[in-house]
DNA sequence: CTTGGAATGTCAACAACACTGACGTATTGT
DNA sequence: ACAATACGTCAGTGTTGTTGACATTCCAAG
C-alpha cells in the first residue's frame, strides 16, 4: 500500500479530518448554492422541485416525464404534482408523444424560459464570483471532485448533458 | 480590466457553459454525497435533519440549542422536533447550562456516538474515493470553490468547525 | 385480430419536515 | 421591577417526498 502510484506521505489528503472538512464544506456550500434561487421561488409559491423540473426541461426541450424522472430521483407522482402546477401556470406545455403517444414532451414556454432565466442568472452570479475568487485550476479540481462524488447512473446523466447543444 | 491577475483569455472558465456545468456538478453529486447515509436514515426512520443534528452535536459536544440553530439554519420548532426524537431515542443529552441556566448543552450518548460514527463512516467512503480519484491538487481546489460559494455567516461557523480538535 | 402484459402518466391520500405566529417559563441583566 | 434572552410548545400551513389505485397506450403472443 505504501508504494501506490502517488507513494508514501503525499496521502495525507486523505485522512478523516480532511473529509470531514470536505463534508462540512459541502454542506456549507449547498446552501449558498440553493440560497439565491430559494428567493425568488419564495416569492412565486414555488420549490425547489419547480426549479429542477423548469432547469432540466429547459436544458432539454421535449424531454419525456420518464427521462425527467430519472434525472431527478423522485417518484413519479411527486414529480406530476410539480409538472401540474407548472402547466396550469403557463409555464410547462406537455403534449403527447407523436410516435408513442403514452409519452409526453415537456416544454418551457416564453414565460417559463422567463423565469428560468431568472433563477439561473441568480444562480451563476454566486457561481461566477466564487470561479472567480478560486481561479481556473481551483475550479478544474472542483469539478473533478464532484463528478467522481456522483452516483454513476446520475453522472451518465452529467455526461449526456455536459456537451449537449451550448 | 483586461489586464487584471490573470489576463486575456484566461477567462474562459467563468463564461455560462462553464457555470452551468459546475451547477449541474453541484446538483448531482450532492445527491451522492447524501445517498449513504440517506439509506442508513431510512431503515431508522430518521431523516437527514437528524444526521445534521447527530454531527454537529458530535463535532461541538456541549453546543447550545441556539448555537445550533444558526448552524444549521432551521427554525428553533423544526431542530425541536428532531432534538426531541433524539432524546427520547436516546441518542442525545440535553443538560441545563452551568453558568446560564437558560441554555441547553448538547451531547451526544454512546448510542449518538455510535449513530454518528456509522453515518460519518457511510459519507466518508464515498468523499474518500472521490478524493482518491481526483487527486490533492483537485481536492484542495474543491475546497477552494466551495468555501467562496458559502454565504459569509455559514463560512464563519465552517471557520470556527475547521481547526477545532482533531 | 384479440388479448394480456408492460410502460407511461394521472389522481388521491398520507408522512416528513420545513415555515409562521403566538404563547409560556425560567433566567439574566439593567 | 422590568426588559431581554434562551428554550420549549401548540396550532396551522405549504412543499415535497412516499405508496396505492387506476386509465391509457403500445406491443407481442396466441
Amino acid at each position: 500500500m505504501a508504494e501506490g502510484p502517488e507513494g508514501g506521505q503525499a496521502l495525507l489528503f486523505l485522512t478523516d479530518d480532511q473529509l470531514r472538512k470536505g463534508i462540512e464544506a459541502m454542506f456549507f456550500a449547498y446552501r449558498g448554492f440553493t440560497a439565491d434561487p430559494d428567493r425568488i421561488l419564495a416569492e412565486l409559491a414555488y420549490g425547489r422541485a419547480h426549479h429542477r423540473a423548469v432547469h432540466f426541461i429547459g436544458r432539454r426541450p421535449g424531454t419525456t416525464v420518464n427521462n425527467l424522472l430519472s434525472i431527478l430521483g423522485v417518484t413519479k407522482q411527486s414529480l406530476n404534482r410539480v409538472l401540474r402546477t407548472l402547466i396550469e401556470d403557463g409555464l410547462v406545455i406537455s403534449e403527447v408523444g407523436r410516435s408513442d403517444k403514452r409519452e409526453r414532451n415537456l416544454y418551457l414556454t416564453d414565460a417559463g424560459r422567463a423565469l428560468e432565466q431568472r433563477l439561473s442568472d441568480a444562480q451563476r452570479d454566486r457561481m461566477r464570483a466564487a470561479y472567480r475568487a478560486a481561479g481556473p485550476e481551483a475550479v478544474a479540481g472542483f469539478r473533478q471532485v464532484l463528478e467522481a462524488m456522483m452516483d454513476e447512473d446520475l453522472h451518465r446523466h452529467y455526461r449526456e448533458m455536459k456537451d449537449l447543444k451550448v
